[in-house]
DNA sequence: CTGAAAGCGCTTACAG
DNA sequence: CTGAAAGCGCTTACAG
């Protein structure tokens, strides 16, 4: 192991500049008048040594580590990429560091957190990630917390920061009904645990309540988020010559509708004019699938930024706010039945 | 500012287990025999204060950072999700920290590093986020680097990883020429300091070479690897009546593709029978574009993995490969012409 | 306004 | 095998 080649220390410079660390220092941190002529000395002397001040040094002195952590369940999603621009754009602001980890949930031998108090400030913590004992555990040790499209458990009081599902689709599904005239809409529900796909079941079921739509089990597929296990799911429902009649799915995102897309194609099935067709996020290939996918925009940035902005505010000790619900808005593509390319919000 | 709330420290378990903090710093780090009634009584007082080792404190003590960061010029590509799978793997394998950052090319004042020797231990630099010049300064300071899709200037000594532009955009090319004789290929062109789209440019030219069609310069489009800007040149180019007749185009990668298909609709002009088009880059978009894009498939995530790889071997001293040039291959939709989806390596 | 000194929480020769 | 002590490179009361 290589270790850090010596680097030159604020001691060089005082030396150098015949002033003492602490003067260095303050004329570093600008937290203290240093007369100009010393300044102007110290000031040349950095410039010349090319001094850059170790973070470590400072961080342990100040017992502050300047430094936030994200930690997600796998990078394996675009969906992250637009979660740390978010993020990182507030952090940056700040002129703080980022540390990104995956937590592979590690069931043998405890859990090592490769980000905690030991390493961060604080930590924004997306949903799967942690457990929620881990989030408690975090939060019992005083960690700064801010969790993303996932909230606490129990009475914690820990900022949360996600987006509108319920709303989003229960105007989804109203759409289906008032405008296309469906009513047979089949549900492809989400992980079980995944608050997102939870509340976007409510949303389903009581936009079918209010319409006087009987929710109906036999019109549900327990398939989950992706891609490939949608498509098989979806299968095997068609296949199963007792399979209750549908003229519309709601797929629970995109991802899943790409599956969904391939099933129904394969039995000769039409969307929009079989099935009508309406997915959640407005991923990137939405406006691109075939037919064009009726779906809703999720502020994925916008989450990212805001969940940083809570975070800071905990660290600065301002309130932050406990819930930050970001609004969705729905486009209306052609899967559904619709012809133009339109927004509702 | 919040402080961190003071938490537990190596004394403590120290006092309370009745050893040294020498002692309790051996049994952490495993680096030196502790008897084992020693071991016990350290163990049972850490479970009980529920200890955990400042990160900062061990780093400063042990002059090493344990600490490496990835520079990016922004985060909105989803490239970069694909990309930053394959380094945190590799990262967390190493039991390393990844700080990430984005580099705001900062005009005035001097750039401030928001990564560098004062806080890793070594740094992933990503094409376009430094200057040559930024980064011959790093280097300059011992600081283990590694470049990504991009190589150094100079002939400074940097491991470099990135993938086979040439040869793939050469087999593009020449597959267009030979299955689908197509002849008069219109080239847009990407950045011009971009070594990726300098290189695609030279495996175009060769392929027209050795095929005896001459470059036209007339044949080339100034776009850029942008959707809109692809989408505004092509228009231009066919709202110019003097342009030559083409029946291919090369767009220089999938994005910008998306901008060619959208122009060409909106003049009539029919994907592949009027023109065929191909792509770079096998992005998650490209099977969903109608017709599905023929491209080359990058191995992002793998780039990723072995640019990491590269610097853990600077950072442990043994020779990383100087060029780590990733395979592509060549995915055949139906935009050229072809009519099934095949892979040509 | 400036300096000497203690301290941040660890690690690691140096003795024993 | 274990401990006392010095040191990592900074910051910050405390004096002056």
């Amino acid at each position: 192991m290589t270790k850090q080649t010596s680097s030159i220390t604020i001691r060089d410079i005082a030396r150098e500049a015949e002033v003492s660390v602490a003067t260095v220092s303050r004329y570093l941190n600008q937290n203290a008048f240093v007369s100009p002529d010393l300044s102007d000395r110290i000031q040349e002397v950095m410039d010349q040594l090319d001094y850059i001040p170790q973070a470590t040094a400072r961080q342990l002195a100040m017992r502050k580590k300047n430094t936030i952590g994200l930690l997600v369940p796998n990078m394996h999603n675009n969906f992250f990429a637009a979660l740390l621009a978010g993020i990182e754009g507030e952090v940056s602001k700040h002129n703080y560091n980022l540390l990104v980890a995956t937590c592979r949930m590690n069931q043998k031998s405890g859990y090592q957190f490769p980000l905690g108090s030991h390493n961060t400030d604080g930590m924004l913590v997306f949903a799967d990630s942690l457990s929620d004992k881990q989030i408690a555990q975090l939060h019992e040790r005083q960690l700064p917390l801010v969790l993303i499209h996932k909230s606490p458990s129990g009475n914690i009081k820990i900022p949360t920061v996600t987006i509108e599902n319920k709303a989003a689709t229960k105007k989804l599904i109203t759409h289906l009904i008032e405008e296309h005239h469906r009513k047979h809409i089949l549900l492809v529900r989400g992980s079980e645990y995944q608050e997102d796909s939870y509340w976007r079941e409510v949303g389903f079921k009581e936009a079918l309540f209010s319409h006087n739509i009987p929710f109906d089990e036999n019109l549900v597929i327990r398939g989950s988020f992706e891609r490939e296990v949608a498509y098989k799911s979806m299968k095997a429902f068609l296949e199963d010559p007792t399979h209750p009649k549908f003229d519309a799915i709601f797929t629970g995102d995109d991802d899943a509708a790409v599956g969904i897309y391939d099933a129904l194609k394969e039995h000769g099935i039409r969307i929009p004019e079989d099935v009508s067709v309406v997915g959640f996020d407005d991923s990137q290939i939405a406006p691109f699938l075939t037919p064009p996918l009726t779906t809703v925009i999720a502020p994925t940035e916008e989450v990212g930024r805001s969940a940083a902005e809570q975070l800071f505010c905990l660290l600065n000790g301002s309130d932050p706010a406990l819930v930050t619900l970001h609004t969705t808005e729905i486009v209306l593509r052609s899967s559904c039945g619709c012809s133009m390319n339109n927004t509702i919000t």
